[in-house]
DNA sequence: AAATGTTTAGGTGACC
DNA sequence: GGTCACCTAAACATTT
């Protein structure tokens, strides 16, 4: 299916879903994550259709992003302070559409209830450590006795973050990825794991090991996020929990 | 106050 | 006719 190019549809209405519409969005976006703000600009620049009756379809597209399982609300950094979260698809959910269109997807995709309660969950935690993070930062050096449940939980993570990953290669927002995909559980500790021999089969097979990293752009998002925020943690943090850096060598 | 997010409800068209 | 994906409207809550 062609690129959707800017203007591509002149005035007329895109045969793309909000979700479609959305994925796209989402899938252009480096970090493979967007606000509610950047999606919309991505649809008004490259759809004129809507620019109008604006009121309308954001909230069709918002209801979507609510609704459907298949887009994951990520907690804004707290050193990028701002309005609403940042929207991602959950990994699980790439495969929805049929034949890599965006036209009509396959099926729903829902989450089951345990899943979903593990991701809200997680998220919730998430939300919760930027909360501290952010105080911590109001309120100056912490004693240690006072560390948030949340840092438990991400103290987990920092023994797992890989190194700063490697860029994604480019990828066209229009064609959605082949059937490979993780299956690793939706948690914040099973996305920064590295990826399971499954994932990078034996013998080595360089198409599918690519590919099943191009159908994970929320992991490496997540890692490249937790990273930087375990950064400034630790930066925060290293008065009270941290060694002093070693004296440089006379 | 405005933007963002959630939920409920009703409707249409395609498909089996 | 039932089911599913999708669209639309609306009310309300939350966050900045």
């Amino acid at each position: 299916m062609p690129r959707p190019s800017r203007d591509s549809y002149g005035d007329q209405k895109p045969p793309y879903s909000y979700i479609s519409l959305t994925a796209m969005a989402i899938w252009s976006s480096p970090e493979r994550m967007l606000p509610l703000s950047e999606i919309y600009r991505f649809i008004t620049d490259r759809f004129p259709y809507y620019r109008r009756n604006t009121q309308r379809w954001q909230n069709s597209l918002r209801h979507n992003l609510s609704f459907n399982d298949c887009f994951v609300k990520v907690p804004r950094r707290p050193d990028r302070p701002g309005k609403g979260a940042y929207w991602t698809l959950h990994p699980q959910a790439f495969d929805m559409f049929e034949n890599g269109s965006l036209l009509r997807r396959r099926k729903r995709f829902k989450l089951q209830k345990g899943e979903k309660d593990n991701l809200n969950a997680e998220l919730a935690a998430l939300a919760n450590f930027n909360r501290a993070f952010l105080a911590r930062q109001a309120a100056g050096p912490p004693p240690p006795a006072s560390i948030p449940t949340a840092t438990l939980y991400t103290s987990t993570l920092c023994s797992q973050l890989s190194p700063e990953p490697a860029e994604l290669p480019d990828v066209t927002p229009i064609t959605m990825l082949p059937r490979e995909r993780p299956r690793r559980a939706f948690t914040i500790d099973a996305l920064l794991e590295p990826d399971s021999p499954r994932l990078s089969p034996s013998p080595p097979q360089p198409m599918i090991s690519l590919e099943a990293r191009m159908a994970a752009p929320y992991v490496l998002a997540a890692q490249r996020y937790h990273a930087e925020l375990l950064q400034a943690a630790a930066h925060a943090l290293r008065p009270c929990y941290l060694p002093p850096p070693p004296l440089p060598v006379a």
